[in-house]
DNA sequence: GACGTATATACCTGGAGCGGTATGTTCGGG
DNA sequence: CCCGAACATACCGCTCCAGGTATATACGTC
């Protein structure tokens, strides 16, 4: 279960993980959905189950692949200090925002 | 400015973001906390400053570095739409665990 | 049990990226 | 004016990785 940083830093499984969040899909299914190859795609659904970020059902043949979105919340703590920042520079310009409306030309 | 999910993939890259969320620092003073040549601390730079991380502000020789969260902001966006997904696990742990107090044996 | 479908794996290749050493450049101090 | 401090850049070597093609494996169907 590597980095999910590393995981989601390559565009193909970001592109994996957002066609999965409308639910279950097969690897045919997004081999169509993703123009390339399937091999590729399976490679990649690899990488994403061993991290955690998603989960098989077989079916007969076919394999149903979710998102089990958990392991993204290690992102997010990383993410959780930074977040207050441009919060408050959102702030800010929320704040500039509120004078202009008071007076833009004043 | 290349894309904010590749740049934080890199661990010494958050750690120099991790280091600058406690406020400016000089080029040398990253060198000695994270234990990595100047080069490779000043490559890493480079690509924080042309990813609008971080900022510079000149000072005779020393540089100060300093975190522009601005471009996180996209990591965010992306990350928002799976993080209910994984509230909505939290709430449902939190149900779970309700129902135990209510009666855990019942 | 032969065949097509669905998926995984093996192997190869080109490119990107991280780390290091060596060197350039800028600036202040004596 | 020379020297050292601070930082950037050039170059190199190595590893990792994404993508492809070829092939193995499992399963349902007939």
């Amino acid at each position: 279960m590597s980095e999910p940083f590393a995981v989601v830093a390559d565009p193909t499984r970001r592109r994996v993980l957002d066609l999965l969040r409308t639910g279950p899909r097969t690897v045919t299914d997004l081999v169509a959905a993703l123009g390339v190859s399937q091999p590729t795609v399976s490679k990649h659904l690899r990488v994403l189950r061993e991290a955690g970020i998603v989960t098989v059902r077989a079916d007969a043949q076919r394999r149903w692949y979710a998102i089990d979105p958990t392991p993204l919340a290690a992102i997010d703590d990383w993410l959780a200090p930074y977040r207050w920042m441009w919060a408050d520079r959102l702030d800010a310009l929320g704040h500039h925002l509120d004078r202009m409306e008071d007076g833009p030309d004043e």
